[in-house]
DNA sequence: GGTGAAACGTAGGCCGT
DNA sequence: ACGGCCTACGTTTCACC
């Protein structure tokens, strides 16, 4: 992992479909050397895929916010049901285990607000090990670099 | 936008630099159809770009959390000033402009722990505008679907 | 790490429906 | 207007230096 390694990854996080050639002359390399890294790479799982970035706006989605649960229990069976029962719901795009005052971080996507509604009964509501709901709807991502 | 479209973006958004003759093939179309369509998603937009995912723990990341973050007063200006701190600043990759008790959510990378120390004395600890801080660190992430 | 050549994919014109 | 076919062109990828 040098400076050509670098560069290859800082340009592949801004374009993933950036040809091998383009790539081999920003980073001052031949093409064949540059695959060669490139590949190393992929095998390496340094880079784990490449994925299309969606607009959420252009896609129906009008409603974004970061949800936060709180288990009645911290049992090692409640968690497991808890993240099962996420891991179904097409709505939540993160499920994050985290420290502090509740226990998961949840980032959920939905047409509008009477779909989320929807969710929260639908899904949230038939978790029987979740205690406490806190949402947090998104108006604006001043930044937002999610790879 | 027809089954055709949506096919497309859900093998699009599992592999991003699956080749346009793949990709035909999955959704059962022409090669030279199916570019025409994935142009013209990208031009109005509802591809926004293409990322090479990467692996954090691959790139020396070991530590992430989930920061939120109250001020002070809640005038244009101050609003302003904050984000215009937090787009510089390289440890954080997110900030969602929330509603709720507090205002933003960011989602900060670093190294260690002690870089995070260090990010959160010399950036948040040098934003005036800054009032309440509340750490919640990722101990997991049981789903992420991040693009 | 670079070179060259073969295999492969892209992209645009053209025609049929 | 939209899909399929064909072809020139560029890119990827590999054995070899």
């Amino acid at each position: 992992m040098d400076r050509f390694d670098e560069r290859i990854l800082r340009e592949l996080k801004l374009d993933g479909r950036l040809s091998n050639v383009l790539l081999a002359e920003r980073i001052g390399l031949s093409p064949s050397a540059t695959l060669r890294r490139v590949q190393e790479l992929e095998k390496s799982d340094v880079i784990a895929g490449y994925r299309a970035v969606l607009n959420p706006a252009q896609c129906g989605i009008e409603f974004i916010a970061y949800v936060s649960i709180g288990l009645s229990n911290h049992s090692k069976a409640s968690q497991l049901h808890f993240e099962e029962a996420i891991s179904v719901a097409k709505e939540v795009v993160e499920c994050h285990n985290i420290t502090g005052s509740s226990e998961y971080l949840l980032r959920v996507e939905t047409k509008n607000l009477a779909a989320y509604k929807q969710f929260h009964m639908d899904v949230i509501g038939n978790i029987p090990q979740v205690n406490a709901v806190a949402t947090s709807v998104v108006m604006d991502s001043p930044k937002d670099e999610r790879a």
